[in-house]
DNA sequence: AGGATGACAGTGT
DNA sequence: AACACTGCCATCC
């Protein structure tokens, strides 16, 4: 079965809802679109995201709080560069987002898990 | 056909 | 902190 639209555009919405100097991680962005467990398919849907669409790609970290390009690859440096710019700051290979939790999002922006708008 | 792979994660040790 | 193992599933080889 190749992968159902549907999911994908859900995906692709809960990628376009996190705000600017934000991010959040695979798992996190599955979870909000309703597919929790489901990390991988959004790795797939940004993948296949038009580019069109203006997603804010570089805004999906892995869970660890870093990029999921090998450092030192174009993508790498790209996704890093428009972090920077919208002010998030960089601790090694890890994004800090302020404050303890690096992957910042999730529960402070959407509330428990179900919450889909 | 079947194993490996991948823009990943969670849990256990 | 680091590694191992499992869940996930369309694609690739």
């Amino acid at each position: 079965m190749t992968t159902d639209r549907a999911l994908l555009e859900r995906i692709w919405a809960a990628v376009a809802a996190i705000p600017r100097g934000r991010v959040d991680s695979y798992g996190g962005v599955a979870r909000r679109a309703g597919l929790p467990r489901r990390a991988r398919l959004v790795g797939r849907a940004l993948r296949l995201a038009p580019p069109e669409l203006g997603l804010p790609w570089h805004r999906v970290l892995n869970a660890a709080g870093r990029i999921s390009f090998p450092a030192g690859s174009d993508a790498y440096a790209e996704q890093r560069r428009r972090l920077e710019a919208e002010g998030l700051r960089f601790v090694g290979e890890r994004v800090e987002a302020g404050g303890d939790d690096p992957v910042g999002l999730d529960r402070a922006l959407w509330g428990p898990p179900g919450g889909l708008p």
